[in-house]
RNA sequence: GCUUCCAUAGCCAAGUGGUAAGGCCAUUGACUGCAACUCAAUUACCGUCGGUUCGAAUCCGGCUGGAAGCUCCA
């Protein structure tokens, strides 16, 4: 039973929409992953973090989501990296890719149900690079395949560039081999030291082609539901994808596509190129990944994100006081039984986060919800504190942040008790002992 | 050059036509054996100029400042 109306901000459309999946109850969604040549740093985090919110969003809203999310390991940097490092592509990637994993695992983000690999779909690609060129799509050139974007009439529509306009800005690179400088490569003849053979040249598939190929062939269908990535990649990959889909199988591939924000840091763009970027692995040795999430979620998706070292404190901050306030409670009502019932904050929850994901007004909600809580412990409001430590924790859950709760041990709970009993004999010598050892742990 | 987007308190950040959510910080008070925690109270006319409107942070236009895309990029 689903239970309300979500509205999801569609960048192809440019507005908010009722989101309707094409097979309630069920959603396909396909987010872009990385290229897995070097670690990820902290803006690649932010679709990861986004999108998996995102599907526990709709998991809660008894949705049952297909959650692919591919690994790029067809690239010229991984194949540069291993020529570098005299070892093969595949090293390079499997090594990346359990580093991006253990990153993902940091930041409490659900393992996707298919992580699909663009090498495993290179024969496909061949296929369908094929078909693109039997329909006229696409021509041959030297070894190279390209797809002739003036075939699709209203090609721009998603990052809303106009093909004439793209020509003049004249940032194309040159090349004399495309009928047009706007055509993109859908085979690129190579001998390097990864290649295939296929009908035109042994080389490789391009970018754009592997992801449209990939969800074909994942979900077995032409269409999804959502389509999501950064908003740096809406021109022109997500661009060429919609060609190759209009192209391949008159389709736009999904009916909701969704740009993220980028990640600055310092004020600046993080970018590799200029050196102003954090790893994913850095900060997540140093902060707990819960930070990151709660950073992440705290400034809305689509939304530019500034990260400086007070975001950080901010949401050590905010962690800390939503911690403090379910171990208070902890201490009174056992979390093993709760009663499970909902506080009205939990509808007001939901329907900011149905509202495009508005996650930092559903934070709000959880602040007001602590509040509440701390009222109720300190009134030793059982019922109360009960259902709001169970409201909490729910709507925790739906962020991906209830690793933040702490479990109490039944020892803890004994040293409190202690502590408390020392108090009203006025034996504050070993009230403030016991207060220490409390402090020591987090209780207090 | 072309195309988009953004500008809300010391900081983070919602709100997109009816007179500014929430959090951090700060100040004051309550609670406390002292403290911490917690609770309560206080703190913004929304970059700027002009327009539309009974009414605008919210719509339109100019200006200033900032960002992104047009090339690999989350």
């Amino acid at each position: 039973m689903i239970k309300q109306d979500i509205y999801l901000y569609n960048s192809l459309t440019e507005k908010k929409e009722i989101f309707r999946p094409l097979n309630a109850p069920h959603v396909d969604i396909y987010v872009c992953g990385p290229t897995v040549y070097d670690y990820v740093h902290l803006g690649n985090m932010r679709p990861v973090v986004v999108f998996d919110t995102l599907r526990r969003f709709l998991e809660s809203q008894n949705y049952s989501v297909k959650f692919v999310s591919n690994y790029t390991d067809v690239d010229d940097k991984i194949i540069n990296r291993a020529i570098s490092e005299q070892t093969d592509t595949k090293t390079i990637s499997d090594r990346f890719i359990a580093i991006f994993e253990a990153n993902l695992h940091a930041v409490n983000a659900l393992v996707p149900t298919v992580t699909p690999r663009a090498t495993a779909y290179v024969p496909k690609m061949i296929e369908f690079i094929g078909e693109l060129v039997d329909k006229g799509f696409a021509y041959v050139k030297d070894g190279n395949v390209y797809f002739r974007v003036t075939k699709i009439k209203d090609y721009g529509k998603l990052a809303n560039v106009n093909v004439s306009e793209l020509i003049v800005g004249a940032r194309i690179e040159e090349n004399i081999n495309k009928e047009n400088p706007i055509d993109f490569i859908l085979w690129k003849k190579s001998d390097d030291i990864l290649n295939w053979n296929s009908p035109w040249s042994k080389g490789r598939p391009g970018w754009h082609t592997e992801c449209v190929v990939m969800i074909n062939e994942v979900f077995k269908k032409p269409k999804i539901d959502i389509h999501g990535g950064g908003f740096d990649l809406k021109f022109p990959h997500h661009e060429n994808e919609i060609a190759q889909a209009e192209a391949h199988s008159d389709s736009l591939l999904a009916n909701y596509w969704l740009h993220n924000g980028f990640v600055n840091l310092n004020d600046e763009k993080m970018a590799k190129s200029t050196g102003n970027i954090i790893t994913a692995q850095d900060f997540l040795e140093e902060h707990d990944g819960n930070i990151l999430r709660l950073i992440l979620l705290s400034t809305h998706y689509r939304a530019p994100l500034n990260l400086k070292e007070d975001v950080i404190n901010l949401a050590k901050t905010e962690i800390l006081k939503i911690q403090r306030a379910l171990i208070s409670a902890n201490l009174i009502v056992d979390f093993n039984q709760l009663v499970p019932q909902e506080s009205p904050l939990f509808s007001k929850f939901i329907n900011f986060l149905s509202d495009d994901l508005n996650t930092p007004n559903a934070l709000s909600v959880i602040y007001e919800g602590v509040k509440e809580l701390n009222i109720a412990v300190r009134n030793n409001d059982i019922d109360e504190t009960s259902m709001l430590a169970f409201t909490i924790i729910k709507m925790l859950r739906i962020l991906g942040l209830e690793k933040i709760v702490r479990v109490i041990t039944d020892e803890d709970h004994k040293l409190y008790q202690e502590y408390n009993l020392a108090r009203a004999n006025k034996d504050f010598a070993k009230s403030d002992k016991i207060r220490d050892e409390l402090i020591k742990r987090g209780l207090m």
